[in-house]
DNA sequence: TTGAAAGCGCTAACAC
DNA sequence: GTGTTAGCGCTTTCAA
């Protein structure tokens, strides 16, 4: 069980490391019997390079630039900034510098300028949440024309261009809601899908929630659910709402298709003898709150923090270990209700 | 954003890269006045150690043993064994030798006797799966004694002399399917608590789980539940059950405590028009064909290939680069219903 | 085509 | 107390 280096197999094969190394890495330059020699040897005792040797050789600094929407405008991308800021902590140890830039996520000219900025530092690597989706292909042109790599957190898109991409699976979100939904409301119900201020978001996000969740309820056998759709902004949601649940039995179970869902459930709650059942996205605080309590029945986790830290490391790890980068990581979609949230916040 | 290294500060110190070492590692001779120095420098630039150079110093080759129950004798522990590989060849490149033994999930005696040949052979760690609560803190002083790293998966117990647990909160797990429950079956109702061969098994695991259903359900304000428990024999199960649902509307919602669940929705799915919800645990291709087609409503996820897959990386990082091994790391406790168990599945 | 040698950053043994 | 030095395994340059 013996650890072989480079130097035993140059040793064994009689010839030198540099000669093991070339045959290695084909760099050519060998000799047939050489070549042939080295690369037996190398089979028979199954060599594994120490990735710690060959990273520390490579002593460069790797560049990893972030581009996202600034938390302070929307909170909704905290956990993102926070699974960041894990990397960075994590990796610094490691050479491996990591850069984050925030734009106004309802501002296109803030998301070029900084694009802008970070072509001009060439980093190594650069991680866009394209909420624009126009605009982000636009930018990732640049970068794939200076060779610096793409990676995206967040969108389902096919981007071309994008080395790799972790997320979820939006579609089949959707479906996990309607399944979930199905359990939890009497048969033949209406159900109300809301999107909330579409306009000002990435909409496809919504659209391919919605998508998988009539898609399910749809095929259904013996029930027959009625949906109902609404797009509307924030400001327009408590008069809507209010219209339709004071005509009872009007609604049975809402779906929410964004992380805004507290702002729903606070308006039914004024409603408690409706029973309307809830269903939407996110561990926002507020989110949890409501779930708590059992105004909300069901959130959908889908992990922004967990996303944008993953995507790090595995760039992290290309770059120090040259381990193989998926072209796509799939999230699972964690159901969470009252009781098992926590195991999701705390880390 | 320079990277100082160790020669940096030496030179800006006007010392030697050994004081500073000696400074870093509080390994003393030092004059005062050159520990103040460096000390200082230390904290004025944030100095981080390359942990790579560091670790490549270190050429020690590690050894970790897993004792695992056998998978070929209850394929239960398939998972654990997939996660365990999927280490292996992470870390073979590493340095970290990783070796896999089995022992018999019925026979207290090949677990002691599997322990001893490991204990022989002085590894830097262990994983133990201690299904045998009494043997493995035997087994564990034993290895305390010689400063082997103990690390469990899957057991809620407190054990001492444990160096890291990585596993879930069963109490938790319980009341995450009490809430379930209360979700899709009617109030009021009769709900049936299955303990599946539970002398063979670990059954503090299954009594936990309980304890937590119950006192989630016992608590509710507006319901009422029935819960009656039953600890069955594998061979029993068929008789008894059938005598249940034969008396019509005895029993709305099973919850089985373990990963045997398939075994009572196959008798379930003969009452067609019962309308009997089952929750369970773990996802097991048997589990899922009959969460597919709704026999069986949620699973729980255990994830044990997880569990057992961190619980080595945590000790790899800590061998390979002094990373702190948290005592604890409790996973979060996965619901899964039709529609999201791919997403746990593969990966 | 090949071997020798330097060096990545850090550690530790050794000489002064 | 302190500085020097060798060396971890691998890569790469340079001279032969």
């Amino acid at each position: 069980m013996k650890k072989y280096t480079i130097k035993d197999i140059a040793e064994l094969a009689g010839v030198s490391k540099g000669t093991v190394d070339r045959v290695l890495h084909k760099r050519g330059k060998v000799s047939a019997a050489a070549l042939e020699k080295v690369t037996r040897l190398l089979e028979e005792i199954d060599y594994q390079p120490n990735l710690i040797a060959r990273s520390l050789k490579n002593t460069k600094d790797y560049h990893i630039c972030v581009v996202q929407p600034d938390p302070e405008i929307d909170p909704y991308w905290q956990p993102c900034v926070d699974g960041v800021n894990d990397a960075i902590k994590e990796y610094k140890s490691f050479g491996i510098t990591i850069d984050s830039y925030f734009f106004n996520h309802a501002d296109t000219d803030s998301f070029f300028k900084i694009n802008k900025t970070i072509l001009q530092q060439r980093p190594d690597a650069v991680l866009i949440t394209p909420i624009f989706h126009k605009e982000s292909v636009e930018v990732i042109k640049q970068y794939n024309a200076k060779n610096i790599i793409v990676s995206t957190i967040n969108d389902p898109l096919e981007l071309n261009g994008i080395t790799n991409f972790v997320g979820q699976d939006l579609i089949q979100s959707g479906r996990v809601a309607a399944r979930l939904m199905e359990m939890i409301i009497p048969k033949n119900r209406t159900i109300l899908i809301i999107h909330l201020d579409e306009v000002f978001n990435n909409s496809i996000h919504m659209q391919l929630k919605e998508k998988g969740f009539k898609n399910y309820l749809e095929r259904l056998q013996h029930s027959n659910f009625t949906l109902k759709t609404c797009s509307l902004q924030q400001a327009d949601l408590y008069d809507k709402l209010n219209g339709l649940l004071n005509n009872p039995n009007s609604v049975s179970g809402i779906f929410v298709t964004t992380s805004k869902v507290y702002s729903v459930a606070k308006i039914v709650d004024n409603f408690p003898n409706l029973d309307i059942k809830i269903i939407g996205y996110d561990l926002l605080d507020e989110n949890i709150k409501y779930l708590k309590n059992n105004a909300i029945d069901f959130l959908i986790n889908q992990n922004p923090k967990h996303q944008a830290y993953l995507c790090i490391t595995q760039l992290a790890e290309y770059f120090l270990f040259d381990k193989k980068i998926p072209r796509e990581k799939l999230l699972p979609i964690d159901i969470v209700n009252s009781e098992n949230f926590d195991g999701y916040t705390k880390n």
